[in-house]
DNA sequence: TTATTATATTGCAATATTACGATGAAAGGA
DNA sequence: TCCTTTCATCGTAATATTGCAATATAATAA
C-alpha cells in the first residue's frame, strides 16, 4: 500500500526513521556535505554543484528544512541556506544512541 | 519519476543514502532494536512482537539482510536472525563520519 | 512600470515502497 | 505418507517518491 503504519511504532522508532529517511537520498547527502564544506551559507549554486534541476533541488531543500536540519535567510532575491547547528546536534544524539547499541560479544549464535 | 539519479553522486554519497534508506522505516528500526535487546538470535516471534503480517516482516528482513546488517541461520523449520556485528560496525563508521562533520562556530550567518 | 533574477509551487509521468492474501518450499513429527 | 510449522515468494492494490517543465512569487534594477 505504500503507507507506513506509524501508529504501531514508538515515538523514538518513528523519529529515528524520519531522520534516516531524509538522509536516504544521495542528493540530500550531497547538499548537506556541500553546506558543511563551504562552512558558510549558500544560495542557488547548489543547482550547478549538484546535477539536478532547480525545482528538484528546491524540493530536497524543503525536506531538509521540514525536519529542521537546515535553515534559510532571505537576502535580496536569493536565499542563504545553512546547517541548523543546534538541531543537527540533537539529531546526532538521537541517531548515535541508536547506532551505539550494545554489541555484546558473549552471544555468538550466528 | 521515482528514479534516483545515482550516477551523478559519489560512491560515498550513495553508500550513506543506501544505509540511511534502510533505517528509514520504523519497522526495520524496531526489528534491529529487538535484535539488540534480546541479545541473541530470534526466530519468527518478530511477527508477534511488531504488529505486521508475516510476509511484510519477511520483506523487511530481506532489506536488512541485503545491506548486510543482519544474517540468518537455519535451525530446523525456523530461521535464527541476528545482527552482523562486523558489518554493523563498518556501517557505523561510515555513518558517523558523515554525522560528525565539523561544526565550526566561527561562521554564523544564519 | 517593466524587466530581471532567484526561488517556490503546481502538475504530472515514471518508478519505488509498503502491506498483505495466497501460495510455495523445506523440515520435522505423527 | 500426510500434516503441521516456519519462512519465502508472488501478485497486486494503495500510496509515496523522484524529477522536471511550466508557472508563480517576490525582490531588486532599469
Amino acid at each position: 500500500m505504500g503507507l507506513t503504519k506509524t501508529e504501531i511504532f514508538t515515538l523514538e522508532q518513528n523519529q529515528i526513521s524520519s531522520i534516516a529517511k531524509v538522509f536516504g537520498h544521495p542528493a540530500r547527502v550531497a547538499i548537506l556535505q556541500h553546506l558543511f564544506k563551504i562552512d558558510s551559507c549558500i544560495c542557488g549554486d547548489l543547482v550547478g554543484e549538484i546535477g539536478l534541476a532547480q525545482p528538484t533541488i528546491s524540493q530536497h531543500l524543503k525536506e531538509l528544512k521540514k525536519i529542521g536540519l537546515i535553515k534559510g535567510n532571505i537576502t535580496g532575491t536569493s536565499i542563504c541556506y545553512c546547517i541548523d547547528k543546534e538541531n543537527w546536534s540533537n539529531m546526532k544524539t538521537t541517531l548515535t544512541a541508536f547506532l551505539d547499541q550494545d554489541l555484546d560479544d558473549s552471544n555468538t549464535c550466528c
